[in-house]
DNA sequence: CAAGTTAATTTTGAATTCATAATAAAGTCA
DNA sequence: TGACTTTATTATGAATTCAAAATTAACTTG
């Protein structure tokens, strides 16, 4: 049979996976309010498509776990629970964690080097208590380690989870001294990795995962206090 | 706002989640032959569905890499590359160490015997040289580990990735030395579950995946010799 | 006017339709 | 005959349509 030597790979699912994207992009950044209803008639209208591809694209988000599917009753944008942290935050550890020991197998000079620039970058969005600047940046370094372990899979899945923990801003809901903390656990994992050190990145990328999980819930459990 | 208490959770969205699964399970058997076209017309006949339920179940199956969507010319049954099967393994090995941690945590007494019980079965199994009883038992070892961790979200993760690395009979294709290598694997995995050593059973999990690894990527390497 | 009932409206799930792209078939010409 | 066009045919992607379910509104009736 043809292999199909290498059929157009360079043109996407154009409409479906923008949609995707565009609808991941609104429930990551509230638009669509979690514990609300996805307006299915106003995003087709809003993105000019037909209820087809739009309820496709549902599909996908639901099987990610962004919105929850109810029969005859529609798509309802996914809230994160405490007990959902508890759990994805555990898995996103195991999963850095490789990241991190593949990445001190496979890294290039060059790669490490994007990352301390990275890291500068974030030190001083720190220091300039720019939390927005902090946060892209912070995530682009935790995508450069991935990229660096060259292994597609472990990125996709990594992704899958971040996406399910980026909702809402309260993330970006971090006290001062945990925001210290961070830091200086970032600073650990550049010097693992430019020491190429796979199992200490392993276990410091793991420890931070654990340490943004408690803030997170601590957080929640906050807020969970002030509204209900 | 309501919580809306628990609306029916019981019902599920019935019609798409069966094509999803059922579609999983032409995949994982091979009755889709890898590497084909995914014959959208022959499938919507045979479930008696029209197309648009099918095409959504086909973006979500899409979505988990079981077929790969080529723009205006439908969805194609992926194959599992040798490639692939180096990037999965890897990541699987790190979940279901996590699985195992998790489990030595939260196993019940009652849950022991239950795995002990499908042990014991298992043995019988190779004994009699009985494959597919052997890996059906198998399976299910390893999902009353990742059930006894008590992560859903570790759960489905591991389930999509190890569907992935079910199509195809290969799996089943073990040399003698492999399946006794195995059996003994699960000898020591059962140890450190029934001692609760979260940390010895995470490497063997760990270790354990890693050999399937290079056994399938043995097994691919003759197959491309052999074949093409 | 409150609780329950029925009718109208809207929303959902899925089939159908339709324009366009891809493939196969027929036709052309050196 | 064999490479290249041109023309049918088929398949795909997405809009539209339609029946059934859920929601809302209107209407009883005590």
């Amino acid at each position: 049979m043809l292999q199909s030597k290498n059929h157009r790979t360079i043109t996407r699912t154009s409409l479906h996976h923008e949609l995707v994207s565009r609808l991941q992009t609104l429930i990551i950044n509230a638009e669509l309010e979690p514990g609300s209803k996805v307006p299915e008639k106003l995003l087709c209208d809003q993105f000019g498509v037909s209820r087809t591809p739009l309820r496709e694209a549902l599909k996908v988000l639901a099987s990610d776990g962004l919105v929850r599917l109810e029969p005859n009753r529609g798509a309802w944008v996914t809230r994160v629970t405490i007990e959902e942290v508890e759990e994805v935050f555990p898995v996103l550890g195991a999963l850095e964690a490789l990241s991190g020991e593949l990445a001190c197998q496979n890294i290039t000079d060059a790669e490490i080097e994007t990352v301390q620039e990275l890291h500068a970058r974030m030190l001083k969005s720190y220091k300039d208590s720019d939390l927005d600047a902090y946060f892209s940046i912070n995530q682009q370094i935790h995508r450069a380690i991935l990229v660096a372990a060259g292994n597609s899979t472990l990125t996709s899945s990594c992704e899958a989870l971040s996406l399910r923990m980026q909702r809402a801003r309260y993330l970006a809901n971090m006290t001062q001294g945990r925001w210290r903390e961070a830091v200086q656990e970032h600073e650990n994992i550049l010097a693992y990795l430019v020491a190429r050190d796979g199992p200490n990145l392993a276990k410091t990328l793991m420890g931070h995962m654990n340490s943004k999980r408690l803030s997170v819930v601590r957080w929640l459990k906050t807020e969970g206090t002030m509204k209900d």
